[in-house]
DNA sequence: CTCCTTGTTCCGAATATCGGAATGATAATT
DNA sequence: AATTATCATTCCGATATTCGGAACAAGGAG
C-alpha cells in the first residue's frame, strides 16, 4: 500500500470536520513535520483537491466534479427518484435513500417537502449503521457474518439525545427490525427528528439500500407509523422490482 | 511537488471519461508499468476514491461525501438558489449558476423546469471558458491580463455544431459580451440548446459567477433574448447585492 | 528593536517506491 | 488433459524520492 497516498488522505480527512485550516493547524492535528504537511498540501492544491484562500486551505472544486460523477453513475438513484417523489406526495414528509459503504451508511438521494423543516440528512452525508432508522435497517439486513462482526467490534457513541448506546438494546432493535421488515428511530441522529425505514433488495435478494420517511418527531406517533409503513413498503418493493428483485419481500 | 500524488491523480482522472476500467485498460492508457498502476489502484481503493466491482474499478463513494461537502460550503449557492427559483418561474426555463475554476467553467447549481428537456448541464460538470453563454460571460469579465493570457494559449476544440473555433470570432464575441453585459450561445456545448448569461459580481466588483437561462434553441429567438435579458440582469444584480456588490452593474 | 509565528527553501540521509520478473489463478483453446 | 494465454498478485534489489531538521525570509506583536 502506498504510504504517501495514505498520509495525504489523512490530511484531506481533516477537512471533513473543518471548513478551513491553516498550515500550523494541520501540523498540530496530524502530528507530522511541518515540511511534510506543507508538501502534501501543495500537491493537493495542484490536484484541485484543496485550494488556498489567503492563508487558509479548503476543499477544492475538483471534488465537486468527481462527486457529481459518482452520483450520476449510481443507477439506483435514477430508479428510485420517481418513486421517492411519489412517496413524498403520499406522506408529505421528506424521503431519503441510503446505501451501505463499508461500516457506514451513506445518504445518496433525498426528496424534501416544501416546508423548510431542518433535517439531519444531506446527500453525501454519512452515519454509523447503529443510529437512525435507515442505517439500522441496513444493519438488520446485512448478512449474518458481517452483522455479527460489526456488532462485536462497534463502539456506540452518543450522537443525539436518544442514540442507542447499549449493545443489548441495539441487538434487540436489529432483530425486531429484521422480523418486522422496518425500523423506527426518534432523535438518534438529530434531536426531535424521527424516521421510519425499510430495505430495498436487488436481483440477488441482497438488501442494497434503505428507504426512509423522515420528519419532526411529533408527526411520528405509533399511529402515524402504522399509516406510513405500508406506503413505504410498497415504494421499496417498486424499486426492488425495478432492480430485478423476484422475492416476496 | 509530490510525484506519487500526481501520478495517482492521473489514474483517477481516467475515470472522468470512463465509468469502469480494468487494470490492463488503465495500464494501456497510462503507459505505466503494471505493478505501479496496480499499487496506485490499491491505494485509491483503500482511500475510498476507487472501488472494485469484480475485475473492474470505478469511482468510490468517498468522493460523493467530499463533493457534497464542497457544494454545501459554497455560500454563493445558498444565496443564489432562491433567486434562481424565481427566475425559473419568470422565464419558464432552466437556470444555471457557474463559477470559474482556473481555466474552466464549473456548473455549481441548477434549477430545472418541470418539462424534461435534455440540457447539457449537470452540477459538477465542466466546460471550457470559450464555449457556451455562461462560460463565455466569465471569460468576458475576467481581468484583462488573465483573459489575454487565456486567449493567446487556448485551443478551440469543436464540441457541438456551432462551437466557436475561430479566435477572431471568439475575441469579437467576448468584447461584445463585456460591452452589452450579457452573452448568448446556440448549440455551442450541445446541439439544439441555447442560453443567455450575465455576470454576478462580489463585494470587490470581481465577476465571480455567471448566471444563465438555458433551453431548447427555438425558444431563444432575438425577441426572446430581449425579453429574458432584463429579468436575468435583475436576478444577477439581486445576488450580487447579497454578496456585497456596490456598483451599478 | 527583538521575539514569535508562519511560509518557504535546502540538502544529505534514509526509506519507500519502482518495475522487471516470477508466481499463482483462471479461463480459453487445441 | 495438456497447453497457452491473460490477468492479478507477490517478491526483491536498485535507486530515485521523499523525508524532515535546520536555515532563511517575512511579517506582526509586544
Amino acid at each position: 500500500m502506498n504510504k504517501t497516498v495514505l498520509k495525504t488522505k489523512e490530511l484531506l480527512d481533516l477537512f471533513l470536520d473543518c471548513e478551513r485550516l491553516t498550515l500550523p493547524e494541520m501540523v498540530a492535528r496530524l502530528r507530522m513535520p511541518k515540511t511534510s504537511v506543507y508538501r502534501m498540501a501543495q500537491s493537493l492544491v495542484a490536484l484541485g483537491f484543496l485550494q488556498k484562500q489567503g492563508d487558509q486551505y479548503e476543499l477544492g472544486l475538483s471534488l465537486l466534479t468527481f462527486g457529481a460523477l459518482v452520483a450520476e453513475r449510481l443507477d439506483i438513484r435514477r430508479v428510485a427518484l420517481p418513486v421517492m417523489e411519489r412517496l413524498k406526495e403520499e406522506t408529505k414528509e421528506a424521503v431519503n435513500l441510503v446505501i451501505r459503504d463499508g461500516d457506514e451508511a451513506l445518504y445518496i438521494e433525498k426528496v424534501e417537502t416544501s416546508e423548510p423543516v431542518r433535517v439531519y440528512t444531506k446527500v453525501g452525508r454519512r452515519a454509523p449503521l447503529y443510529a437512525g432508522a435507515c442505517p439500522r435497517v441496513l444493519l438488520a439486513f446485512m448478512d449474518e457474518v458481517d452483522r455479527e462482526r460489526y456488532l462485536e467490534q462497534v463502539e456506540l457513541v452518543k450522537i443525539a439525545k436518544c442514540t442507542v448506546t447499549d449493545k443489548q438494546v441495539l441487538r434487540r432493535l436489529v432483530e425486531e427490525g429484521r422480523n418486522q421488515g422496518y425500523t423506527v428511530s426518534c432523535s438518534e441522529l438529530e434531536n426531535y427528528s424521527a424516521a421510519v425505514a425499510v430495505p430495498i433488495f436487488n436481483h440477488e435478494g441482497a438488501a442494497v439500500a434503505g428507504l426512509s420517511v423522515a420528519g419532526p418527531e411529533p408527526r411520528f406517533s405509533p399511529d402515524d407509523v402504522v399509516r406510513i409503513v405500508p406506503l413505504l413498503k410498497q415504494a421499496a418493493m417498486d424499486i426492488s422490482r425495478e432492480l430485478g428483485f423476484q422475492g416476496k419481500g
